[in-house]
Formats: structure tokens, C-alpha cells, sequence
RNA sequence: CGGGGCGUAGUAUACCGGUAGUACAUCUGCUUUGGGAGCAGACAGACCGAGUUCGAUUCUCGGCGCCCCGACCA
């Protein structure tokens, strides 16, 4: 992509309106653009990034045998009115037509896979069974917060498993949870798991998935020899405890984002609808389902939470927007110029996703919007480095630049 | 939903009871070219409504919007 030919461009300042550091970064870098309160339009650049965080997801889903559909999300009112979401479930969107028939907007897909569910396990030997989307979900937040950490309108991919025993769901949790910890390793991030009340609609227990950054909204205590985790919420821990799990380390407190959940649900929705499969006797039961959920978006916004510096955004490599930020300075040498565009073809004929910037602007400029868009790797060339046969590579989580010969340079990203 | 704050060009800001100035961005021209360039010129603005007033962007009230704290959080 040529950056002259991006049509977002970078800006100095963030609007006054935005505190957090997620949408000031991703509004100045040009990735998103702010509809109103919780709801953001995703620009290409944004898209890039949300697109492979998806691509990231699905890989893992599909590796644990989940099989990707896409849910309605204008749902029929009547779904809602069976599980009795539709007076109980507060952040429910409902709209009315023209003709006065009512909807809701898909806040979860509960009401809508399982009586999909219903139509095609009708066998144990249908069973365990694990579908998912990635798509919209709408939810009326009394108050959207922190950027796109938040919203009324936001990007999740949800999982449903369908089970023939309680037994059978705890395996299939041990799998998503590893799978969930490998997707979460791939955009950068370092998540925890805690037990947590299940909410208002599951008696039973659910997990979270949380990756420390005070830009969270939950408050937990972890210990810092094992994996222990819990969120103060629902549990009587607190700092300074000994670690009820290896009784070695001491609590710390910290706020987290939650970045993924998982709920136990019970045969509860299964009932809703009647949903029942025959066991190898020939007798009648309701399935054990599960739910598995992560942000999208908010996944984009913890990323940016904790991994960007002073200067901008850091994206790790898989799923940032680009592979490479290659910037021609050229101070009008037609020379330097017609070099970069011969990378920038020979980058892509290699298979390296490349922004160019082959804008008419000054080196700082151009400098500070690489640093500010946080693509992995900077490559530079100007009379400088053509002198010597080759162009200057700066990573942008180190800044410390090298020099690669060009005939080096399509191996350096392949390693 | 309770409390607090804020609404001025595309963005960030300043001043003012007498119709608004600056910076960045944008456009034109010249110069410049490895860390957000310089000069000259141009375009562009008071959230909505009511009230007070000779006169309101400014003061008062209401609405709407946005942010923050809390509550809530399938």
C-alpha cells in the first residue's frame, strides 16, 4: 500500500474528548474513527488489524474442531421471550418495525444457536459438537468507556459447545483454555484465568481470561509464583494472602482487562427450547452447553493499552497491519526514489506486506508517523544507504537500527 | 442511572456583553529535504432552543452530545 494513496492520515494531537490511551493512539494513527459513545467505525488501517486478530482466533478455533458460521444478529423477539431475555436481560437492544413487530439485536447468540443446535444433534453420536462466529454484537451499556475497551457496539467471537455430560464439557474447557492462551500469546499478550461468578444468567461458574493493564475494569489478585488468579469480585482473597494454589507465593492486587470468558451453562437453554438428544439407550436428555467468548475489539484495545510507548503504537507481527513500514527520503533525489519503489515491488513480490511511504514529506514527519502506526519493522532508504548498498532496518519495539545489505533484505523477514 | 466536568474552523486552543485570534491540517506559489521545515497568500468556526439585554459566542434556564468517578456489567 503507498501511503500516499491511504486515505486516513496521522495527527499530531488527540481529540480532547478521549483519555484513554487505546482511542487516542488508534484515533491519531488513523485506525479508527468515533461514531458516537461506544461505537467505532474501523478504518483500513484498523481493519487490517482487527481482520488478522480474527484470523488469529479462527486458527485456534478451528485447530480445537470448532466450525465457524455466521449468526443472524437482528434477532426474533420471540427467542428472547422464550428464555425470558427479553425482560431479564438489561443490555438487550430491542427495536420495533415500521409494522410494529418487535427485535432484538444480537447481544449474545444463545437464543439463536441453540435451537440450531436443536435442528442437527438429534444423537449422542452428534455430540460433542462447537460452533462459533466472529462478528457484531450490540449491547446497551449505561456507560460506554475507555475507548474501544468498552462499547455499546463491539467485535466478539463467541463459541457454543454442545456436550452429552458435565464430564464431557470440562474436557472440552481444558482445550479452549489452551487454545484461548495461544491466541492471546500470538497478539503479544500475557493473559491470567480466574474463576468468577457466572452472572445473571448462569447459577454456575465461568472463567475469565485477564491480561494486567490499569486500563481494565476488574480488580484481581494473582501471585507471581504460579498461575493463580482470581478476581476480587467473588473471591475473599486479597493482597498480601499466601497463595492458596502453591502456598509458596504472596498476592498481589492489580487491575486487568478481561479478555475472554467462558460459561458453564448448564442444560438451561437446551431447556428454553426443548433441545434433546438420545443417549445410546434410546432415552431422552438435554445437552450440557457451554460458551466461550473473546472481545475482538477489545482485544485490538488491550493490545494497544500495553504495548505501545511514548512515541505510539507497537504492534506484534501478527497482527499488526503491515509486515513492513518502508519509508523513501528522498529530498527530491529521483535516484532514491525509483530505489524504494523497486523495493517496494520486490517486497511484495516476495510476499511481504509493505506500507510505503512515498508521500513528499520530510524525514521527521514521515519518522514520527512510522512510530506512531507501530508497524513491527522500518526500512529506510536514501542516498545514504544506497551509497553503501542497502537500507537501514529499525524494529519498532527496540529502535535500534542495523544495516542490511539488499540482497539480504527478503531473508531477514523470513527468519 | 446518580455525581462532576466540558461543548469555539477538520483538529487542538485563546480572548471577549459590541459577530472571534493563534497553531496544525487543507489549497496556491517559491525555497527547503535523515527527526513533525521557512516565507507569502487563501479557505474555514461559537451544539440546539428559550430567557435577560439596545446588543449574547460570552450571563441564566432547558435540551442534546462527549469525557471522567460511581453504580451496573450477558
Amino acid at each position: 500500500m503507498r501511503q500516499s494513496h491511504l486515505f486516513t492520515k496521522t495527527r499530531k494531537s488527540a481529540p480532547k474528548d478521549e483519555v484513554s490511551k487505546n482511542a487516542q493512539l488508534l484515533i491519531r494513527a488513523g485506525y479508527i474513527h468515533k461514531e458516537m459513545a461506544g461505537v467505532y467505525s474501523y478504518l483500513p488501517l484498523g481493519l487490517r488489524v482487527l481482520t488478522r486478530i480474527e484470523q488469529v482466533i479462527r486458527e485456534e478455533m478451528d485447530a480445537i474442531g470448532g466450525q465457524e458460521t455466521k449468526m443472524a444478529t437482528l434477532h426474533p423477539s420471540e427467542n428472547w421471550k422464550q428464555t425470558g431475555g427479553w425482560d431479564n436481560v438489561d443490555v438487550l437492544f430491542k427495536l420495533m418495525s415500521r409494522t410494529e413487530k418487535e427485535y432484538a439485536l444480537g447481544q449474545s447468540e444463545e437464543e439463536i444457536v441453540t435451537p440450531i443446535g436443536q435442528e442437527y444433534a438429534s444423537s449422542y453420536k452428534d455430540l460433542p459438537v462447537a460452533i462459533y462466529q466472529i462478528g457484531q454484537k450490540y449491547r446497551d451499556e449505561l456507560r460506554a468507556k475507555s475507548g474501544i475497551m468498552r462499547g455499546r457496539e463491539f467485535g466478539m467471537k463467541d463459541m457454543y459447545s454442545f456436550h452429552e455430560t458435565q464430564d464431557d464439557f470440562d474436557r472440552f474447557y481444558g482445550i479452549v483454555k489452551e487454545a484461548y492462551f495461544k491466541v492471546y500469546s500470538r497478539c503479544g499478550l500475557d493473559a491470567k484465568v480466574t474463576e468468577a461468578s457466572g452472572g445473571a444468567f448462569s447459577e454456575k461458574f465461568s472463567y475469565e481470561f485477564m491480561v494486567l493493564t490499569d486500563a481494565g475494569e476488574d480488580d484481581i489478585v494473582y501471585c507471581e509464583k504460579c498461575t493463580h488468579c482470581a478476581n476480587v469480585e467473588v473471591s475473599s482473597q486479597k493482597e498480601g494472602d499466601t497463595c492458596p494454589k502453591c502456598s509458596k507465593g504472596e498476592l498481589k492486587s492489580a487491575k486487568a482487562a478481561e479478555v475472554g470468558n467462558v460459561f458453564d451453562l448448564g442444560q438451561k437453554y437446551p431447556k428454553a427450547f426443548n433441545f434433546t438428544f438420545k443417549t445410546n439407550d434410546g432415552t431422552e436428555q438435554y445437552p450440557v452447553m457451554g460458551c466461550y467468548g473473546i472481545g475482538t475489539t477489545r482485544l485490538m484495545g488491550t493490545v494497544v493499552e500495553v504495548l505501545s510507548d511514548d512515541k505510539g503504537i507497537v504492534w506484534p507481527k501478527e497482527i499488526a497491519p503491515y509486515r513492513v513500514h518502508l519509508i523513501g527520503i528522498t529530498g527530491g533525489n529521483k535516484d532514491v526514489a525509483a530505489e524504494a519503489d523497486k523495493l517496494y515491488d520486490h517486497l511484495q513480490e516476495n510476499g511481504i506486506e509493505v506500507l510505503y511511504d512515498d508521500r513528499d514529506a520530510r524525514a521527521g514527519e514521515k519518522f514520527a508517523d512510522s512510530e506512531l502506526i507501530g508497524i513491527p519493522t522500518r526500512i529506510v532508504v536514501s542516498e545514504k544507504t544506497m551509497q553503501e548498498g542497502g537500507v537501514e532496518v529499525v524494529e519498532r519495539t527496540t529502535g535500534t537500527a542495523a544495516f542490511i545489505q539488499d540482497s539480504g533484505i527478503i531473508e531477514y523477514f523470513q527468519k
